[in-house]
DNA sequence: CTCGGTGCAAAGATTTTGCATTATT
DNA sequence: AATAATGCAAAATCTTTGCACCGAG
Protein backbone atom coordinates (compact mmCIF):
# COMPACT_ATOMS: atom_id res chain seq x y z
CA UNK A 1 0.00 0.00 0.00
CA UNK A 2 2.82 2.29 0.82
CA UNK A 3 4.45 2.18 -2.59
CA UNK A 4 1.47 3.11 -4.42
CA UNK A 5 0.49 6.10 -2.18
CA UNK A 6 4.56 7.28 -2.43
CA UNK A 7 3.43 7.41 -5.71
CA UNK A 8 0.24 9.42 -5.02
CA UNK A 9 2.35 11.86 -3.07
CA UNK A 10 4.67 12.00 -5.87
CA UNK A 11 2.52 13.25 -8.49
CA UNK A 12 1.97 16.06 -6.36
CA UNK A 13 5.38 16.56 -5.40
CA UNK A 14 4.53 15.71 -1.54
CA UNK A 15 7.38 13.65 0.58
CA UNK A 16 6.81 10.82 2.28
CA UNK A 17 7.86 11.42 5.77
CA UNK A 18 7.88 9.27 9.29
CA UNK A 19 5.23 11.25 10.70
CA UNK A 20 2.97 10.73 7.37
CA UNK A 21 3.93 7.05 7.35
CA UNK A 22 2.93 6.85 11.22
CA UNK A 23 -0.50 8.83 10.46
CA UNK A 24 -1.46 6.48 7.63
CA UNK A 25 -0.47 3.37 9.65
CA UNK A 26 -3.41 4.72 12.62
CA UNK A 27 -5.74 5.35 9.84
CA UNK A 28 -5.32 1.98 8.38
CA UNK A 29 -5.49 0.20 11.84
CA UNK A 30 -8.68 2.30 12.33
CA UNK A 31 -9.85 1.50 9.23
CA UNK A 32 -14.08 1.74 9.77
CA UNK A 33 -13.44 4.75 11.71
CA UNK A 34 -13.33 8.34 11.50
CA UNK A 35 -11.21 9.57 13.85
CA UNK A 36 -10.84 12.95 15.12
CA UNK A 37 -7.37 14.90 14.73
CA UNK A 38 -7.48 14.88 18.14
CA UNK A 39 -7.62 10.99 18.21
CA UNK A 40 -4.81 10.24 15.52
CA UNK A 41 -2.96 12.86 17.87
CA UNK A 42 -3.40 10.87 20.87
CA UNK A 43 -2.74 7.67 18.97
CA UNK A 44 0.78 8.97 17.33
CA UNK A 45 2.01 8.66 21.20
CA UNK A 46 1.28 5.60 22.15
CA UNK A 47 2.96 2.94 19.74
CA UNK A 48 5.91 0.65 20.69
CA UNK A 49 8.53 3.48 21.41
CA UNK A 50 6.39 5.96 23.62
CA UNK A 51 7.19 9.51 22.16
CA UNK A 52 4.88 11.58 20.07
CA UNK A 53 5.55 11.06 16.35
CA UNK A 54 3.94 13.98 15.28
CA UNK A 55 3.00 17.47 16.65
CA UNK A 56 -0.70 18.62 16.43
CA UNK A 57 -0.15 21.24 13.73
CA UNK A 58 1.54 18.36 11.42
CA UNK A 59 -1.67 16.08 11.80
CA UNK A 60 -3.90 19.13 10.79
CA UNK A 61 -1.28 19.96 7.94
CA UNK A 62 -1.19 16.15 7.35
CA UNK A 63 -4.95 15.32 7.23
CA UNK A 64 -5.54 18.65 5.20
CA UNK A 65 -3.13 17.29 2.14
CA UNK A 66 -4.43 13.93 2.61
CA UNK A 67 -7.94 14.92 1.80
CA UNK A 68 -6.92 17.00 -0.86
CA UNK A 69 -5.32 14.14 -2.62
CA UNK A 70 -8.07 12.13 -2.04
CA UNK A 71 -6.37 9.87 0.84
CA UNK A 72 -9.00 10.43 3.33
CA UNK A 73 -12.72 11.35 3.37
CA UNK A 74 -13.75 14.53 5.96
CA UNK A 75 -16.65 13.89 7.71
CA UNK A 76 -17.40 16.87 9.49
CA UNK A 77 -20.23 16.47 12.04
CA UNK A 78 -21.95 19.62 13.26
CA UNK A 79 -20.51 20.98 16.45
CA UNK A 80 -17.72 18.62 17.07
CA UNK A 81 -14.03 18.36 14.80
CA UNK A 82 -13.78 17.16 11.78
CA UNK A 83 -13.24 13.22 11.43
CA UNK A 84 -11.14 11.38 8.98
CA UNK A 85 -11.43 8.08 7.52
CA UNK A 86 -8.47 6.41 5.04
CA UNK A 87 -10.29 5.75 1.67
CA UNK A 88 -9.96 2.70 0.39
CA UNK A 89 -9.92 2.32 -3.39
CA UNK A 90 -12.92 -0.35 -3.14
CA UNK A 91 -14.54 2.18 -0.90
CA UNK A 92 -14.30 5.19 -3.20
CA UNK A 93 -17.44 6.88 -4.08
CA UNK A 94 -19.48 5.35 -1.42
CA UNK A 95 -21.68 7.48 0.69
CA UNK A 96 -22.55 7.67 4.84
CA UNK A 97 -25.72 6.92 6.56
CA UNK A 98 -25.26 8.68 9.87
CA UNK A 99 -27.19 7.77 12.90
CA UNK A 100 -27.98 10.54 14.69
CA UNK A 101 -28.51 8.64 17.91
CA UNK A 102 -25.80 6.18 18.24
CA UNK A 103 -22.93 7.66 15.39
CA UNK A 104 -22.80 4.50 13.53
CA UNK A 105 -21.61 5.34 10.03
CA UNK A 106 -23.25 2.87 7.53
CA UNK A 107 -22.37 2.86 3.70
CA UNK A 108 -24.41 3.11 0.79
CA UNK A 109 -23.27 0.62 -1.81
CA UNK A 110 -22.20 1.41 -5.74
CA UNK A 111 -25.14 0.17 -6.85
CA UNK A 112 -27.47 2.78 -4.69
CA UNK A 113 -24.81 5.42 -4.90
CA UNK A 114 -24.73 5.24 -8.54
CA UNK A 115 -28.19 5.06 -8.79
CA UNK A 116 -28.18 8.21 -6.91
CA UNK A 117 -25.95 9.78 -8.89
CA UNK A 118 -27.68 8.88 -11.91
CA UNK A 119 -31.40 10.64 -10.88
CA UNK A 120 -29.88 13.65 -9.87
CA UNK A 121 -28.02 14.03 -13.02
CA UNK A 122 -30.86 13.50 -14.95
CA UNK A 123 -33.36 16.07 -12.96
CA UNK A 124 -31.09 18.07 -12.08
CA UNK A 125 -28.03 18.63 -14.34
CA UNK A 126 -26.15 18.33 -10.82
CA UNK A 127 -22.68 16.04 -10.96
CA UNK A 128 -22.50 14.28 -7.79
CA UNK A 129 -18.58 14.52 -6.43
CA UNK A 130 -16.72 11.30 -5.18
CA UNK A 131 -17.26 13.07 -2.02
CA UNK A 132 -19.36 11.39 0.31
CA UNK A 133 -22.77 12.16 0.69
CA UNK A 134 -24.04 12.52 4.90
CA UNK A 135 -27.19 11.11 5.08
CA UNK A 136 -28.74 11.71 8.19
CA UNK A 137 -31.42 9.70 10.58
CA UNK A 138 -31.82 6.78 12.84
CA UNK A 139 -30.22 3.60 12.24
CA UNK A 140 -31.72 0.07 12.75
CA UNK A 141 -31.39 0.12 16.18
CA UNK A 142 -32.33 3.75 17.02
CA UNK A 143 -35.13 4.15 14.62
CA UNK A 144 -37.77 3.96 17.62
CA UNK A 145 -35.93 6.56 19.84
CA UNK A 146 -36.15 10.13 20.52
CA UNK A 147 -33.92 12.86 18.47
CA UNK A 148 -32.28 16.00 19.26
CA UNK A 149 -35.30 18.20 19.73
CA UNK A 150 -36.56 15.42 23.30
CA UNK A 151 -33.16 16.31 24.19
CA UNK A 152 -33.43 19.36 24.11
CA UNK A 153 -36.76 20.35 25.90
CA UNK A 154 -39.59 17.62 25.33
CA UNK A 155 -41.36 16.15 22.64
CA UNK A 156 -42.07 17.87 19.12
CA UNK A 157 -44.96 19.27 17.90
CA UNK A 158 -46.27 17.96 14.71
CA UNK A 159 -44.86 21.21 12.69
CA UNK A 160 -46.83 24.62 12.26
CA UNK A 161 -48.20 26.42 9.26
CA UNK A 162 -46.97 30.18 7.98
CA UNK B 1 -46.47 33.60 10.59
CA UNK B 2 -45.35 34.94 13.97
CA UNK B 3 -48.47 33.53 15.68
CA UNK B 4 -47.66 29.96 14.91
CA UNK B 5 -44.16 29.91 15.99
CA UNK B 6 -45.01 31.67 19.16
CA UNK B 7 -47.63 28.49 19.86
CA UNK B 8 -44.60 26.40 18.59
CA UNK B 9 -42.10 28.05 21.24
CA UNK B 10 -44.75 28.04 23.97
CA UNK B 11 -44.85 24.27 23.44
CA UNK B 12 -41.14 24.62 24.73
CA UNK B 13 -41.54 26.72 27.26
CA UNK B 14 -39.47 29.27 25.73
CA UNK B 15 -40.82 33.30 25.40
CA UNK B 16 -40.85 35.32 21.87
CA UNK B 17 -38.72 38.50 22.33
CA UNK B 18 -37.96 41.17 20.36
CA UNK B 19 -34.14 39.70 19.69
CA UNK B 20 -36.10 36.67 18.46
CA UNK B 21 -38.33 38.42 16.31
CA UNK B 22 -36.07 40.46 14.55
CA UNK B 23 -34.13 37.37 14.02
CA UNK B 24 -37.09 35.78 12.29
CA UNK B 25 -37.70 38.59 10.22
CA UNK B 26 -33.82 38.85 9.06
CA UNK B 27 -34.62 35.20 8.23
CA UNK B 28 -37.62 35.21 6.43
CA UNK B 29 -36.89 37.97 4.33
CA UNK B 30 -33.66 36.23 3.43
CA UNK B 31 -35.34 33.17 2.33
CA UNK B 32 -33.60 31.19 0.11
CA UNK B 33 -30.30 31.78 1.50
CA UNK B 34 -27.97 30.13 4.31
CA UNK B 35 -27.17 33.11 6.37
CA UNK B 36 -24.26 32.77 8.65
CA UNK B 37 -24.31 33.48 11.84
CA UNK B 38 -22.16 36.65 11.33
CA UNK B 39 -24.23 37.58 8.83
CA UNK B 40 -27.30 37.65 10.87
CA UNK B 41 -25.69 39.57 13.31
CA UNK B 42 -24.69 42.33 11.45
CA UNK B 43 -28.33 42.48 9.81
CA UNK B 44 -29.48 43.43 13.34
CA UNK B 45 -27.82 46.45 13.09
CA UNK B 46 -29.42 47.93 10.02
CA UNK B 47 -32.55 48.35 10.61
CA UNK B 48 -34.11 51.75 10.54
CA UNK B 49 -33.44 52.26 13.93
CA UNK B 50 -29.80 51.87 13.47
CA UNK B 51 -28.74 50.55 16.30
CA UNK B 52 -27.77 46.91 17.22
CA UNK B 53 -30.89 44.08 18.41
CA UNK B 54 -28.89 41.54 19.66
CA UNK B 55 -25.37 40.39 20.72
CA UNK B 56 -23.83 37.77 19.30
CA UNK B 57 -24.03 35.21 21.93
CA UNK B 58 -27.62 36.07 21.61
CA UNK B 59 -27.76 34.99 17.91
CA UNK B 60 -25.92 31.82 18.50
CA UNK B 61 -27.79 30.91 21.44
CA UNK B 62 -31.53 31.82 19.43
CA UNK B 63 -30.12 29.97 16.10
CA UNK B 64 -29.27 27.09 18.12
CA UNK B 65 -32.84 27.05 19.69
CA UNK B 66 -34.15 27.67 16.38
CA UNK B 67 -32.29 24.91 15.18
CA UNK B 68 -33.41 22.51 18.02
CA UNK B 69 -37.22 23.37 17.68
CA UNK B 70 -37.23 22.87 13.45
CA UNK B 71 -37.72 26.30 12.59
CA UNK B 72 -34.21 26.68 10.62
CA UNK B 73 -32.00 24.15 9.20
CA UNK B 74 -28.37 24.30 9.36
CA UNK B 75 -26.04 23.72 7.12
CA UNK B 76 -22.15 23.57 7.82
CA UNK B 77 -20.06 23.89 5.11
CA UNK B 78 -16.73 22.28 6.13
CA UNK B 79 -14.14 24.54 7.06
CA UNK B 80 -16.51 27.46 7.51
CA UNK B 81 -19.37 28.88 10.11
CA UNK B 82 -22.95 27.15 9.89
CA UNK B 83 -25.32 28.63 8.44
CA UNK B 84 -29.15 28.74 8.55
CA UNK B 85 -31.90 28.71 6.89
CA UNK B 86 -35.75 29.01 7.82
CA UNK B 87 -37.37 26.44 7.92
CA UNK B 88 -40.64 26.64 5.46
CA UNK B 89 -43.12 24.19 6.02
CA UNK B 90 -43.68 23.10 2.71
CA UNK B 91 -39.99 22.84 2.48
CA UNK B 92 -39.88 20.77 5.60
CA UNK B 93 -38.03 17.11 4.31
CA UNK B 94 -36.19 18.67 0.88
CA UNK B 95 -32.51 18.33 0.85
CA UNK B 96 -29.75 20.29 -0.82
CA UNK B 97 -27.38 19.97 -3.93
CA UNK B 98 -24.24 22.22 -3.14
CA UNK B 99 -21.87 23.15 -5.75
CA UNK B 100 -18.34 22.86 -4.65
CA UNK B 101 -17.65 25.47 -7.21
CA UNK B 102 -19.80 27.95 -7.09
CA UNK B 103 -21.51 27.42 -3.70
CA UNK B 104 -25.25 27.28 -5.22
CA UNK B 105 -27.37 25.80 -3.17
CA UNK B 106 -30.19 24.41 -5.19
CA UNK B 107 -33.33 21.78 -3.81
CA UNK B 108 -34.48 18.32 -3.95
CA UNK B 109 -38.28 18.51 -4.42
CA UNK B 110 -40.37 15.96 -2.96
CA UNK B 111 -40.96 13.59 -5.26
CA UNK B 112 -37.30 12.69 -5.52
CA UNK B 113 -36.43 12.84 -1.61
CA UNK B 114 -39.08 10.92 -1.05
CA UNK B 115 -38.00 7.76 -3.52
CA UNK B 116 -34.26 8.54 -2.10
CA UNK B 117 -35.67 8.08 2.05
CA UNK B 118 -38.20 5.04 0.50
CA UNK B 119 -34.52 3.28 -1.33
CA UNK B 120 -32.88 3.65 2.02
CA UNK B 121 -35.41 2.46 4.24
CA UNK B 122 -35.93 -0.71 1.97
CA UNK B 123 -32.34 -1.37 1.56
CA UNK B 124 -30.81 -0.48 4.76
CA UNK B 125 -33.55 -0.29 7.14
CA UNK B 126 -32.22 3.54 8.31
CA UNK B 127 -34.44 6.36 8.71
CA UNK B 128 -33.58 9.16 6.90
CA UNK B 129 -34.63 12.25 9.20
CA UNK B 130 -36.27 15.83 7.91
CA UNK B 131 -32.61 17.03 8.22
CA UNK B 132 -31.45 18.37 5.12
CA UNK B 133 -29.08 15.85 3.34
CA UNK B 134 -26.29 17.70 1.47
CA UNK B 135 -25.10 16.48 -1.84
CA UNK B 136 -21.82 18.29 -3.06
CA UNK B 137 -20.86 18.43 -6.50
CA UNK B 138 -20.83 20.42 -9.44
CA UNK B 139 -23.94 22.26 -10.76
CA UNK B 140 -25.02 22.67 -14.20
CA UNK B 141 -23.01 25.53 -15.10
CA UNK B 142 -19.50 24.66 -13.06
CA UNK B 143 -19.83 21.04 -14.08
CA UNK B 144 -17.07 21.40 -16.87
CA UNK B 145 -15.14 23.19 -14.17
CA UNK B 146 -11.83 22.18 -12.12
CA UNK B 147 -12.06 20.92 -8.59
CA UNK B 148 -10.60 21.41 -5.39
CA UNK B 149 -7.79 18.95 -5.52
CA UNK B 150 -6.61 20.98 -8.78
CA UNK B 151 -6.35 24.18 -6.66
CA UNK B 152 -4.37 22.40 -4.64
CA UNK B 153 -1.82 21.68 -6.69
CA UNK B 154 -2.09 19.71 -10.21
CA UNK B 155 -4.58 17.20 -11.92
CA UNK B 156 -5.68 14.45 -10.34
CA UNK B 157 -4.43 11.04 -10.12
CA UNK B 158 -7.17 8.47 -11.28
CA UNK B 159 -6.97 6.46 -8.26
CA UNK B 160 -4.35 3.90 -6.84
CA UNK B 161 -4.57 0.54 -5.52
CA UNK B 162 -4.20 -0.81 -2.01
C1' DC C 1 22.01 20.65 -1.77
C1' DT C 2 17.27 21.97 -2.35
C1' DC C 3 12.93 22.54 -1.09
C1' DG C 4 9.23 20.45 1.28
C1' DG C 5 8.13 19.18 6.10
C1' DT C 6 8.23 19.72 11.04
C1' DG C 7 7.63 21.53 15.79
C1' DC C 8 6.51 25.01 18.65
C1' DA C 9 4.11 28.65 20.18
C1' DA C 10 1.41 32.39 18.94
C1' DA C 11 -2.57 33.89 16.57
C1' DG C 12 -7.14 33.28 14.36
C1' DA C 13 -11.74 32.08 13.90
C1' DT C 14 -15.84 30.42 15.60
C1' DT C 15 -18.65 29.27 19.29
C1' DT C 16 -19.85 28.77 24.24
C1' DT C 17 -20.36 30.22 28.96
C1' DG C 18 -20.72 32.80 33.59
C1' DC C 19 -23.01 36.20 35.62
C1' DA C 20 -25.39 40.25 36.69
C1' DT C 21 -29.31 42.57 34.59
C1' DT C 22 -33.65 42.86 31.99
C1' DA C 23 -38.07 41.59 30.36
C1' DT C 24 -41.74 38.09 29.09
C1' DT C 25 -45.43 35.68 30.76
C1' DA D 1 -43.07 37.51 40.93
C1' DA D 2 -40.90 33.81 38.76
C1' DT D 3 -37.94 32.43 35.50
C1' DA D 4 -36.36 32.74 30.75
C1' DA D 5 -33.49 35.71 27.91
C1' DT D 6 -30.00 39.09 27.21
C1' DG D 7 -25.43 41.48 26.87
C1' DC D 8 -20.88 41.60 27.76
C1' DA D 9 -16.56 39.88 28.12
C1' DA D 10 -13.91 36.06 29.20
C1' DA D 11 -12.95 31.47 27.97
C1' DA D 12 -13.09 27.35 25.36
C1' DT D 13 -12.48 24.86 21.15
C1' DC D 14 -10.73 23.85 16.90
C1' DT D 15 -7.63 25.11 13.39
C1' DT D 16 -4.08 27.82 11.01
C1' DT D 17 0.27 30.21 10.58
C1' DG D 18 5.16 32.22 11.07
C1' DC D 19 9.53 30.94 11.47
C1' DA D 20 13.75 28.63 12.39
C1' DC D 21 15.43 24.15 11.88
C1' DC D 22 15.41 19.40 9.83
C1' DG D 23 15.57 15.82 6.53
C1' DA D 24 13.77 13.32 2.12
C1' DG D 25 14.92 13.01 -2.50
Amino acid sequence: MLDQIYDLLKQYDLRMTPQRKAILEILYNCRGHHLETENIYQLLSIGPDKKRKAGIATVYRTMEMFEKVGLVSRLSMEDSPSRYELVLPQEINHHHLICLKCGRVQELDDVLTEEFKKIILENKNFVVTAKPIKIFGYCDGCSQKCNSIDDFKMKIGSGFNV
